[in-house]
DNA sequence: TCTGTTACGCAACATCTGATACGTAACGTG
DNA sequence: CACGTTACGTATCAGATGTTGCGTAACAGA
């Protein structure tokens, strides 16, 4: 077994690589030179790791949705539910740059997916997930509401951030993004009563 | 003057043709061969009437900005307010396979625009029209709310549109549309009490 | 009928793309 | 110290793409 070196952290290396160039030149800027370029390699390494330009671009949607995951988590924790339940929708707003650039990668990859099955895929996997977090803080912050109402009240929640995502993503100004967080706190005050 | 044709005619139906191959391929299948064979021409004619690609992608936009406002205009004829806010809402989502192909369009160029400023643009003129149009029905349907409150509501509507259209986008089963319904009511009820 | 202009088909081109094939250097193992 | 395998840089290719330029046919006006 000669030359060992990590593989998971090479593919993770171009994926980070891939992300970056989606974000920088869009999705058909993203060439196998751009990413090389970006890894700090040549062509030859990103066909050593992936078979083809279209695993790689699925691997940046999933690093992407890693991180995602990851600040979520961080969002939760120690609090209340219904806090919680505000830092998370907060968090998966495109309020500064970081996840200004994730909403970037997501978005690039709704429209690529219309026409990928592979990345529909993907997209309603990281929604059930997404889906399955809020009813859950939701039912823990509003006792109350029967099951229906907590998806009900989920799906709203889901579709205001997405909507205001978009809005923001188009106007990034400062006057959209407090609008966004008025809007969140006014969905989040009828469901919560 | 020899030989008169239509031009806006003309250019007209390579938009439409333009139009049809984004939602039969996406935009990165969308050639100039792709629109050319769409539209019943050679390639010499498109470049005749465009000076690019890209302008006739942002024909296309226009062309299914028009038909969409064409259609919310037909939607509120001889309703009450109230009823005309919620046709216009329901008649934004993608229910049906006609809308459906308009918010593939859509998405396309959200995603398009992230790198282009001059759709980026475009969008924001849409919406623009968009929420008058929506903050006016709310004004009409609910007079007792402030102005702060009608354009409030109208953001929350909007945001609220925009997120289930990519949700049924992505999951086009009934179910999905049948929830979406659902959510646009909920939220008309929370707006007008 | 003659003429100048417009419409646009056709063919060629330079460019860029993802993928492949090959060569070499690095290195764990015997 | 070989030896065999892995890592990956380099060169190359076939295919596709947007754009340009040329040639011709159609037609309004004189």
């Amino acid at each position: 077994m000669p030359k060992v070196v990590d593989h998971d952290e090479r593919r993770r290396e171009i994926a980070a690589a891939t992300w970056r160039a989606i974000d920088e030149l869009g999705v058909d800027g993203t060439t196998m030179r751009a990413i090389a370029e970006r890894a700090g390699c040549t062509i030859g390494r990103l066909n050593h790791y992936f078979d083809s330009r279209e695993d790689m671009l699925v691997a940046a949607l999933r690093y992407a949705h890693v991180r995602a995951g990851a600040r979520m988590l961080t969002a939760i924790e120690g609090r209340s539910s219904s806090d919680a339940l505000r830092a998370v929708l907060l968090e998966a707003l495109p309020l500064d740059d970081e996840r200004y650039t994730e909403w970037k990668v997501w978005l690039t990859f709704w429209a690529q997916a219309l026409n990928t099955e592979s990345l529909r895929n993907e997209h309603r996997q990281r929604y059930l997930e997404w889906h399955l977090l809020v009813s859950t803080l939701v039912a823990d912050a509003a006792p109350s509401l029967s099951k229906v109402a907590v998806q009900q009240a989920a799906d709203s929640l889901l579709a205001t951030v997405d909507g205001l995502g978009i809005h923001v993503l188009m106007s990034p100004a400062a006057g959209a993004k407090r609008q966004a967080i008025r809007t969140i706190d006014t969905a989040l005050a009828t469901v919560l009563g």
